[in-house]
DNA sequence: ATGACGGTTCGGCGTGCGCCGAAGGGACCC
DNA sequence: GGGTCCCTTCGGCGCACGCCGAACCGTCAT
């Protein structure tokens, strides 16, 4: 009885179409504030406020305030997964593409593009299948690193294990892709992963949305490490 | 902006104190008629009829009709694990326990019960524990079966092969427990052990609900297959 | 045929909640 | 200090939705 109340009182997070927009806004991973939000799902500031008091109340949202700005971003990691698993109920968005600028921006984000703390798109399910190829991951009875895909990550990219193998979240999870609906590799690994291949410049961010490519620098550096599939 | 109204929708099936009650006793994977979900939810037959429309319309349930009963189930895993991954963000109930009647249920559920289609509570847990001390699953780098994991269902479970991997259900997933906090298996490979140990007669129900318990006749066979903890 | 039963449809009631604008309070800049 | 900016609180409006009881419709029993 007790746990039904619980339960309707999370989905009830999202089960407004503002909130559900600010909580995808927010699934770049980065901290937004109060009034960018406000203005990115357009509604008025004051209605923001009181939107971002109920999901940080509930814990999907974490606050850090600094001068007069209220900055928000996800409480975890573990609410990012919860939010892609969520979403991944529905087929992927043929993006209607009304003009050119908004077409050439889907394409880039169906390319590539960061799912929280991952890469996602086409860039992220082909690493994840050429690691698969490599015999680094085990895709098929689970979801998992081998051996060999462990030792690959500290040694070829220099990852600490240390940090690979820190609190309760997993080292590998999958990840379902709207765009692709295809799995690709999340959990401490695949956040790891993406901040050593951002800090190497073999992947860039396009703009200050969540698309990213892979730089020149990447795709030769990538290519002796991989077999990389044609990412377009 | 669609898509979080897609998402907004979603949730906002769970989001109603009564649908959610309804959805997590339909966790225990079986059939209920309307009127049962009706009376365990404590509303009148009307409104539940409205709130099976809905989710059913929504995708989460599926329906069977048959004579005058209307019988109705989770859809499919997927929602199972939804749902199971909701609920796993509070803590475990501990269990206010009214009554002597109440507690001895409450403890044979912790102690083992069904999780949708799949074995969870201590049972479940150490099952699982015991499978990964084994070799035969990998909990460390993600969660997945290993190559004997997958031979030992199929050689001395004599599982099909061809039922472990159809679909495009993982063959082996973990899922939290919200009494233990501990993964425990699911996927095609618990679904499998769950059916094959109730068959055997190794693993029986007690009474109409989702506990269960380990017989003495699967202590002794389980005991020679696998080193199993006590599990009290 | 008659009645019991499970489920559904419909109308009506109450309330919870999402929205805004106006007013107020700190933080920052000059 | 004055002005600007970001955010918040408050009051009020309106819609959406959860609830029930009454009436109705098949199905199954006797």
């Amino acid at each position: 009885m007790n746990r039904a109340s619980d339960l309707a009182a999370l989905a009830a997070l999202l089960a407004d179409q503002t909130r559900a927009a600010m909580c995808l806004a927010l699934l770049d991973g980065r901290a937004w504030t109060a009034g960018e939000l406000a203005a990115h799902v357009g509604v008025a500031p004051s209605t923001a406020t009181g939107h971002l008091h109920r999901l940080i109340d509930g814990g999907l949202l974490a606050e850090r305030r600094q001068g007069r700005h209220r900055y928000v971003q996800l409480a975890d990691p573990t609410v990012a997964h919860l939010i892609e698993d969520l979403s991944a109920r529905f087929g992927p968005r043929p993006a209607p593409a009304r003009g050119l600028r908004e077409a050439t921006a889907g394409a880039a984000l169906r390319r590539g593009r960061t799912c929280y703390d991952h890469l996602a798109g086409r860039l992220g399910v082909g690493l994840t299948d050429a690691m698969t190829a490599a015999g680094l991951l085990d895709q098929a009875n689970g979801f998992a690193l081998t051996a060999t895909g462990l030792a690959w990550l500290t040694d070829e990219l220099e990852l600490s294990p240390d940090e690979l193998r820190s609190g309760r979240r997993p080292v590998a999870r999958g990840c379902l892709d709207w765009t692709e609906r295809r799995q690709h590799l999340a959990g401490t690994a695949g956040a790891q992963l993406c901040r050593r291949l951002l800090d190497n410049r073999w992947v860039a961010r396009i703009g200050s949305g969540r698309a990213v490519r892979l730089t020149p620098a990447g795709k030769t550096a990538l290519g002796r490490l991989l077999e990389l599939p044609d990412l377009d």
